[in-house]
DNA sequence: CGCGAGTGGATGACGTGTCAACAATGCTTG
DNA sequence: CAAGCATTGTTGACACGTCATCCACTCGCG
């Protein structure tokens, strides 16, 4: 169909690998914990987070959507879960018939503040704490270089 | 309820920051990617791609489960699912009745060929192409450090 | 031999994510 | 003011992942 594809050498492929799991194994582990630990999903976790560092508690349906970085559609889905459970409310918007507010409820509000502290002690115990301060620097200063790369690249 | 957490600080959040949603942007894109380029899903490329490394394309269903680390129960639904649109098929195991092997059909092949190549040059674009080869070896090896960190840590 | 423990794997229920389509409101222009 | 077009958000269908549970089989031991 098309040239022949250009595989990656041994050494792109083996750090890849290490990446590729490491990630998966660290994200996997972490939102499992935070679900045993208070009851919340990650994506419970994301959603409480960005709403109760916003003033009053309360943001605009797509400001959420931008400030987490979901699809709109993902966000409507997940806000309706966690209306259903009372974390959450919707609100409508008086200067905007179509918009909506997102709010945590008093709720919210508890269960993210149970919940934080174990999820920090997580990241720590399982990220932080394997790499000394100038290795977690460098992996941070990669990471914004990936994404700033992605960002210019399409798609 | 316990001690004053312990607050990641700044210079530790940023790169905390910095990691994770590159990890979700990166693998959110490719996912996409490989669906629409191929219709295998991220976890069809998987699975698909440990069967045919192997000897004939055959393999003990927990010693799949094993080689991509995934749950037994997760394997079995995504066998099962890929066995409904003719990727992979189940066999029984001879010398042991209970045991099952999951083999990829022409089918499989035919799609994982089709597949990998695309795979890889998105690889290629989004992330390896971001760094020189010195950056990538970094992050590879600080990527095997924390691997490894989580593998002696409980959870 | 027979019985209980462990192993290999499947299943159902449920929360989650994506895509495509839709509804409702606002805006702009003739 | 009316006709479109863009924006804001919802919905339904479906694939995916996890947890708990279950079943069939094997193996070891009395």
């Amino acid at each position: 169909m098309n040239a022949t594809p250009r595989w990656l050498d041994p050494e792109q492929k083996v750090a890849w690998d290490h990446f590729i799991r490491m990630q998966e194994k660290l994200v996997g582990r972490l939102s499992r914990r935070v679900q045993s630990d208070s009851g919340l999903s990650a994506a419970d976790y994301v959603v409480l987070a960005a709403l109760t560092e916003s003033e009053g508690g309360r943001v605009r349906f797509l400001d959420l959507t931008k400030r987490v970085e979901w699809e709109k559609s993902r966000m409507s889905h997940q806000v309706g879960r966690m209306a259903k459970r009372g974390l959450v409310a919707r609100e409508e918007c008086p200067e905007d018939g179509r918009g909506a507010f997102v709010v945590a409820t008093p709720e919210g509000y508890r269960a993210i503040e149970e919940a934080a502290p174990l999820h920090v002690e997580h990241v720590r115990r399982l990220f932080i704490d394997a790499l000394t301060p100038e290795e977690l620097d460098t992996l941070g200063r990669l990471s914004a270089r990936v994404l700033a790369h992605m960002e210019q690249q399409p798609d």
